[in-house]
RNA sequence: GGGCGAGUAGCUCAGUUGGCUAGAGCGUUCGCCUUACACGCGAAAUGUCGUGGGUUCGAGUCCCUCCUCGCCUACCA
């Protein structure tokens, strides 16, 4: 092997090291140990990152994460499976693809939609393009990971638009469809006008805009003998106990004010509400209101969801009561709210807008047969429309002649608006056929939340909820198994099922999973008819398909009901199990079309810890794949061991994966497993600002510049250090003017430290050209010297440290233990300490050759390229075993990677050495401190006079405290000439030879700031101890500890006093 | 509005059931190319633990008030 270069470079050999464990296949996961009981399984599924774009910062703290807890368990005796992938992104992508074309002056998906409608082959071509994006994008995504040192099971990657991901998405649609939990509706969805598709609830972001509310007057009409257009005065209104309406003229036209943010919308009112408590309510009973400029007559109606207004008894203090006028417009087909109240008294939907949001009277609002007025809108854009509503109310008064416009006031409002985490317009609430998974069902919701932990649950929660307390103590329960870390995220997890809604799966895309159902009717000849329901009702029971309508499964010849109606031309969605051509074409012969719409893409996210191990046929995904044990994973790493994944995924991904695998694995109960036992949830990187790392910011850090100029491990160290139990990190981002890239300072650590390892361990080599290192019989540690035992025991602490730190993903503890262990314990006092024995010590050397061989096995799993690299150099050296310091067995030890984790005995704790080996610290720095202070030349070897308590220790540790204090001779003598002193557990001792002539003035500067800390101390001490309190109430061993320490202390002071008198 | 989190050295962060003189890394200052490492070694300085109360012998830690910031969630009457 070359030479050690003087500094570690990374470039010379991640990718070396890289292809070393892929031939050795080091990652690859066997299924078949852990179903025939030869290891326990350790698996890890990776949250699959978008193919939209490379990876971030975000990212590399993730994986790096996943690798360390990985490594640790493949080397703690694990069989582990990382199951790394890729996931679609289908809105993300397509837009992205899409704002790609048109930047090169292509053919964007308008074109292409354009194409579709007239017959060609649009979607198809643009869905071509896309698949071309993705596979350039996976392949950057997964050259990213690998760079990083991820070592996932690669030959498994999974993507979640690839074959086996699709037929679990099939058979997963195909089952809830049959069990009702899917369902078509037409619901107000979160429409996004310029993506022209459905968002989910948690695709919608919420931002501050300023608006104003507007306050519209609607003029009151009644019905009299079929006119329903008649005016109602003031003076009725007074008459009928109407308050203050005897305020208004007589004989002019009443009305009704609404406040509004939207005024664009009222085209679309048909209906306006006031508490019946208001008591105008029962003055309007059974009036209606007249839509200025449209003319429609609506009805005023009464519900209880309305706001009171302050001045007849609404809150103060509520923003609403306090704006509100106690009417309420209703605007069903635009508004969420009032969609709810339309439905509650049977009100009209009228739609008054495009699919892009412009004001249309084509989906909907039939405004030329209903005779309505209104054109001057059409066409207009909601913002044009809203300025345009306020300026024809503005311009109008209620009646001909009558005082005042129909714009009562317009006050300004700061108020949050939905906004598409898309394009960043605003969301409509927008009617439409959207398909609806009822994950509000007890089966679904229920199971997600009951496979908490119980002790993470929280009392209100199961009080307001009883059915969702886990079943604990029934045979075969799944329930109560699944942990968060941190705890508190178990919170935002319960609170998430409390206020579920339905989701909302389909998605107006091209690039997703197609919606496996084909809608038709069916009318004709009844032996056209017959042979329909006949074939049809054949593949019902071959399971082969499912429909909305029901069949009757006790007829031998079942046609299609529902409820008894008659089949013919009703609407009829057939869910096709598998891509079966024979049953499409049959379906396409009737002029069944298939649903247009893709699912949404967490659909198939939430499926990942089924798709990824070949549910729902293993068979078939192992045909497909050429991965012989397929069918064995599913068995044996379902549940997986921990979810690694950053917080605002809690409650969508790890709620939907729960809800899934629970279900489709469960019995008849649907109540399986929970797909992980634990689920971590990481800090999120911030920049130094504490602003969200963005592309728009320019503030992102890119990984591979990281690697490029820190190396992988150093990128992956620091992470890992940073990687406390908060939930945002900040990352102070700077940039190289020499690359021009972003980089961070933070990213030093980690490259120090790995400079620092390989510099140790060249120096540990070239140790070990000097010492003897042989094989042979274990070695006692009682034979050792005490530098040895300390080391020995610090190792073992440190192990469980580390061990302790990774069971609790306490990831800065264990970059904090590895740290400590190697830089200031090793380096620091171990090596220094050796220096003069090891040469002609073999048990030394043996000692040196363990401990570096369990420090590189600690440090591996957060640095494994460097300590791989390292590990070749050590490998050939003979090694002599320690009693007690013992490793895991592992199948294999060709690389680092596979080999056992460092298990030391807890015998080899050894609190004598590591007491005295603390003594001989605080001497050596207590004498540093001297040289430091007097300006000692380091190589300047003085002079050390003990007499007193430590004589006979000094004997023992004196080539410890030479070495490491720069002392040459010790003596008993009391110095000759100039000295210096200190004190050292309550004694004075001397140092002399510390220069040619010693600078007395300093000395007594020292000595009388020494002097003024240890008074201020025991100032301290003594208070506590007048204290009758703390005596009387404080523990004993506290207080004797507390009593020791003064008296230390006031021996200190003495001395200190003594050496200070002596100066004169 | 509701929930969660943060506020500790110039910066980034630890500080687990209250109990040594509140720690680490970076940065700063001083001295050093001391048989691997200047990406290093030795030493030093730096804190009203956001504010104000309370509980306690004792509070960075527990309780309450308020302030600042971040995130999530709800709200377009």
């Amino acid at each position: 092997m070359p030479p050690m270069s003087k500094a570690y470079n990374p470039a010379d050999h991640e990718n070396r090291i890289w292809q070393k464990w892929t031939e050795a296949d080091a990652f690859a996961a066997d299924p078949g140990r852990v179903l025939d009981g030869d290891a326990r399984p350790y698996c890890v599924l990776i949250p699959p990152p978008n193919v939209t774009a490379a990876l971030h910062l975000g990212h590399a703290l993730n994986g790096t994460i996943q690798d360390i807890l990985v490594r640790a368990h493949r080397m703690m005796g694990y069989e582990t499976l990382w199951m790394p992938g890729t996931d679609h992104a289908g809105i993300a992508t397509q837009t992205m693809v899409d704002k790609r074309l048109q930047e090169q002056g292509k053919p964007g998906i308008a074109d292409y939609k354009r194409k579709e409608l007239d017959g060609g082959n649009g979607r198809d071509e643009f869905l071509a393009i896309v698949q071309e994006f993705k596979d350039d994008f996976e392949q950057r995504i997964t050259n990213q990971f690998q760079k990083m040192g991820c070592s996932c099971d690669w030959k498994r990657q999974r993507f979640t638009m690839d074959d086996i991901c699709a037929r679990a998405v099939r058979e997963a649609f195909f089952q809830l469809f049959k069990d009702g939990l899917i369902y078509r509706g037409k619901r107000l969805v979160n429409w996004d006008p310029v993506t022209q598709t459905a968002l989910a609830d948690d695709e919608v972001e919420m931002e501050e805009v300023n608006g104003h509310f507007y306050y519209l007057r609607y003029p009151l009409v009644k019905e009299i003998e079929g006119d329903p257009t008649i005016p109602v005065t003031w003076g009725e209104l007074a008459a009928r106990g109407y308050p203050d309406a005897e305020n208004h003229p007589d004989d002019e036209q009443a009305w009704i004010t609404v406040a509004t943010t939207r005024p664009e919308t009222y085209m679309g009112d048909t209906g306006v509400a006031v508490n019946p408590k208001d008591p105008r309510a029962g003055a309007v009973r059974g009036m209606h209101v007249m839509l200025p400029i449209v003319g429609r007559v609506i009805p005023i109606i009464e519900d209880d969801y309305v706001v009171l207004p302050v001045k007849y008894g609404g809150e103060e203090g509520d923003a609403k009561a306090e704006m509100s006028t106690g009417f309420l417009k209703v605007t069903p087909a635009h508004d969420p709210n009032d969609y709810m109240i339309g439905q509650r008294h049977d009100l009209e939907m009228i739609n008054i807008m495009a699919p892009d949001a412009s004001i249309s009277d084509q989906h909907g609002w039939d405004r030329e047969e209903r005779g309505e007025d209104g054109h001057i809108f059409l066409g207009k854009s909601r913002e044009e429309a809203r300025k345009l509503v306020v300026k024809e109310f503005d311009a109008r008064t209620v009646a001909e002649g009558s005082e005042g416009s129909l714009l009562e006031k317009m006050v300004p409002h700061r108020h949050s608006v939905g906004h598409s985490y898309r394009s960043h317009v605003p969301v409509e609430p927008y009617l439409s056929d959207q398909w609806y998974c009822k994950v509000t069902d007890d089966k679904l919701r229920g199971n997600a939340q009951r496979a908490l932990l119980p002790e993470q649950r929280t009392e209100q929660s199961i009080k307001d909820w009883p059915e969702s307390r886990p079943k604990m103590h029934t045979a075969g329960s799944n329930d109560g198994t699944m942990t968060f870390y941190p705890s508190r995220y178990a919170k935002t997890y319960e609170i998430w099922h409390d206020n579920l809604r339905d989701w909302c799966i389909s998605r107006q895309l091209w690039w997703g999973h197609r919606i496996p159902v084909w809608n038709g009717s069916v009318i004709g000849p009844t032996e056209k008819v017959d042979r329909f329901e006949s074939t049809m009702a054949a593949w019902w029971r071959q399971g082969k398909l499912t429909t909305q309508l029901t069949i009757d499964s006790s007829d031998p010849n079942p046609p299609l009901t529902n409820s008894g109606e008659p089949l013919i031309g009703q609407e009829i969605a057939v869910c096709v199990r598998d891509q079966d051509p024979e049953i499409i074409a049959f379906l396409e012969e009737y002029g069944f079309t298939q649903d247009p719409d893709v699912l949404d893409t967490w659909f198939s996210s939430a499926l990942w810890p089924l798709s990824t191990m070949g549910w729902p046929d293993a068979s078939a995904a192992k045909d497909s794949s050429n991965i012989a044990d397929f069918e064995s994973l599913l068995p044996a790493f379902n549940p997986t061991s921990v979810l690694c994944t950053a917080r605002e995924i809690i409650t969508l991904w790890v709620s939907r994966m729960t809800m899934f695998n629970r279900y489709f694995l469960g019995d008849e109960d649907h109540a399986g497993k929970a797909p992980f036992k634990d689920v971590f949830i990481h800090a999120m990187i911030q920049d130094g600002e504490g602003r969200k790392m963005s592309k728009t910011l320019g503030n992102g850090v890119d990984p591979l510049d990281i690697i490029d100029s820190h190396g992988s491990d150093a990128m992956r160290f620091t992470l890992c250090q940073m990687t406390t139990q908060t939930q945002d990190v900040r990352m102070p981002v700077e940039l190289d003017e020499s690359t021009g890239k972003n980089t961070s300072p933070k990213f030093d650590l980690g490259r120090n430290l790995c400079n620092k390892l390989w510099n140790a361990s060249k120096f540990a080599l070239g140790m070990f050209e000097k010492a003897e290192l042989k094989a042979g019989i274990p070695i006692s540690p009682e034979e050792l010297s005490l530098v040895d035992r300390w080391m020995l025991s610090r190792v073992t602490e440190a192990t469980n440290k580390v061990n302790t730190a990774l069971r609790n993903y306490m990831f800065k503890d264990y970059a904090d233990a590895i740290y400590d262990l190697f830089w200031r314990d090793f380096c620091d006092w171990y090596l220094e300490s050796i220096k003069p024995t090891i040469a002609d010590s073999p048990t030394q050397a043996a000692v040196l050759r363990n401990v570096i061989d369990a420090i590189l096995r600690l440090i591996h799993p957060v640095m494994p390229f460097i300590t791989e690299t390292l590990f070749e150099r050590f490998e050939s050296l003979p090694i002599r075993e320690i009693e007690g310091f013992n490793f895991e067995t592992t199948q294999s030890s060709a690389t680092l990677c596979q080999s056992g984790w460092p298990t030391p005995d807890d015998e080899l704790r050894d609190e004598v050495a590591v007491e005295a080996y603390e003594r001989v610290r605080s001497l050596v720095t207590a004498i540093r401190e001297v040289r430091a202070t007097n300006q000692v030349k380091p190589k300047r070897q003085i002079t050390l006079h003990v007499n007193g308590p430590l004589e006979d220790d000094i004997a023992r540790w004196s080539p410890l405290v030479e070495t490491l204090a720069g002392v040459d001779t010790i003596t008993a003598d009391d110095p000759e000439g100039a000295s210096s002193s200190f004190m050292f557990e309550g004694e004075e001792y001397q140092l002399s030879n510390l220069a040619d002539a010693l600078d007395a003035g300093a000395e007594r500067d020292r000595l009388e700031k020494e002097l003024a800390s240890i008074e201020k101390n025991i100032k301290g001490i003594q208070g506590r101890l007048s204290n009758p309190g703390y005596v009387d109430k404080a523990p004993e061993h506290l207080v004797q500890q507390t009593r020791d320490q003064l008296a230390q202390l006031e021996k200190d002071h003495a001395a200190t006093k003594a050496a200070l008198d002596k100066l004169g």
